[in-house]
RNA sequence: GGAGAGGUGGCUGAGUGGUCGAAAGCGGCGGUCUCGAAAACCGUUAUACCCUUUGGGUAUCCAGGGUUCGAAUCCCUGCCUCUCCGCCA
């Protein structure tokens, strides 16, 4: 959500923005006219409530002293009658501004390449040498069932297309990948939590899911609730509708959690195997921070998504995504792609974003500072990192000629001290 | 799922439908005192919005409706918390 006055004053600089963010539902003229219609509402209705307020407390004094104002009770029944209907129209147009403003996109900040989709986003860093293997690798769902370490039919046969399943030393590599990143996340100052997968619609809101995603998302019959999509919901609306102390300031949250999404309209590019699916598991970072180290935070952020990579050591790049390949919310986003030696590309295994106080808004989630002032928080997350990619790349990027999969050395201390997998 | 109790400011906790944005205490901040500190005493201590912006106004006592000239207070609905029972990993 950006502040209204911001859209007031600059409504060319959203526009501009919603354009380049390719949001087409999003309104800024229509928003600019509610909003002062409302405000002449506002301006009329808060002159009758003051009158009322004079009034009434005249007829409180009157009946003390016992002198008669039944004429005035009648003028101040169709002042309220008057009041009423007024305040009826604010709170309709109200509902109608907040439905506008849910669908105006956060600005892309200075330092994001103008762009329409991927091809204008810029690589920022590389790092690690990409090997010649030397012999054949084969891709991770070819590997996987190989060694029986997944299951892609037993995984349809359960849910339908775009499922996995991992079993024997498959699922122990996941367990091994979900307790090194924990640890390593912990060990430099992140809080683990363990949240609810099933959120409220508000939440989805907070972190601006809702209303923009709302196709792509599992949501359940009876309740209207919703099935995460990331950790970022759970974890970043923690302190929604909440004034928090600035001595706790910054957060750092870390957490495992199933991810689950639709993917509506996803099929054909990068969906084999593990790489596109319904539900897939994940370790996120969030942090919740002042404004005034925004972007140190963030980062530092980025930073600690590749150390999962480094520690692991596979080649990976790094991406300041453009204007037309970011999402709704974020202000600046840079994607970490790892190497698939499987399929000799570079693929998607992190997406870090910050959003600076566009969920902040959404959520209501405000501290006080020292000078007790109450101002909104900033908000970021990234995924540190995602399974269902990590996997692949480990698989591929590990595989031996003969066929065997050598576990990287941080992870062996998970898995009993095993060196080989196959 | 059933029965009951309750939700008031940073916290605890008063509040007969009419000077109640709300007593009191605690905490915080400022001051007096002190070499300094503690204690004591004095003062201060919310947020959002609107406007003709050193000022004025409106709203907010969980949320949303309603009754009323007027609601923290009465009525309805919802949400949440707690207690007991049932079910259950």
């Amino acid at each position: 959500m950006l502040d209204l006055k911001l859209i007031r004053e600059n409504p060319e600089l959203v526009k501009k923005a919603a354009e380049r963010k390719n949001e087409k539902k999003c309104r800024v003229d229509l928003i600019i006219e509610l909003d002062n219609r409302r405000r002449e509402i506002i301006r009329e209705v808060e002159q009758l409530k003051s009158e009322r307020n004079r009034v009434t407390s005249e007829i409180a004094r009157k009946k003390k002293t016992g002198e008669p104002a039944d004429d005035i009770i009648e003028d101040m029944r169709r002042l309220g009658d008057k009041i009423q209907e007024l305040d009826n129209q604010l709170r309709e147009l109200d509902a109608e501004l907040n439905k506008e403003l849910a669908w105006v996109p956060n600005i892309p900040h200075e330092s994001v390449p103008v762009g329409a989709d991927e091809t204008a986003n810029i690589v920022v860093r590389q790092w690690g040498e990409i090997k010649e293997p030397g012999f054949k690798v084969l891709p991770h769902w070819e590997i996987g069932e190989k060694l029986n370490l997944m299951d892609l039919s037993a995984a349809a046969r359960i849910s339908g297309s775009g499922f996995y399943l991992l079993k024997g030393a498959g699922a122990r590599l996941q367990r091994a990948l979900i307790n090194y990143m924990l640890d390593m996340h912990q060990a430099d100052g992140f809080i683990e939590i363990c949240a609810p997968f099933i959120v409220s619609a508000e939440a989805m809101f907070g972190t601006a899911q809702l209303p923009k995603m709302d196709d792509d998302m599992y949501k359940t019959e009876g309740d209207g609730l919703y099935l995460v999509p990331t950790g970022e919901v759970p974890f970043t609306n923690i302190y929604r509708q909440e004034i928090i102390s600035h001595d706790i300031l910054p957060l750092y949250l870390v957490g495992y959690t199933p991810c689950f999404r639709r993917e509506a309209g996803a099929a054909g590019k990068d969906t084999r195997g593990l790489l596109r699916v319904h539900q897939f598991d994940k370790v996120e970072l969030v942090k919740i921070v002042r404004p005034e180290n925004s972007y140190e935070e963030f980062e530092n952020l980025v930073k600690q998504a590749e150390k999962v990579i480094q520690g692991l050591g596979i080649p990976y790049r790094v991406s300041l995504l453009s204007t037309g390949d970011m999402t709704f919310a974020s202000r600046k986003t840079y994607d970490i792609e790892i190497w698939s030696a499987g399929v000799a590309k570079y693929l998607e295994i992190s997406s870090i974003s910050t959003f600076e106080d566009f969920q902040a808004r959404r959520m209501n989630c405000r501290f006080r500072d020292e000078e007790k002032k109450v101002r909104f928080v900033h908000t970021m997350n990234g995924s540190g990192v995602a399974l269902a990619r990590l996997i692949p790349a480990i698989l591929e990027n590990y595989q031996n000629e003969d066929g065997t999969i050598t576990i990287p050395k941080v992870l062996r201390p998970y898995l009993k001290g095993e060196t080989k997998i196959g």
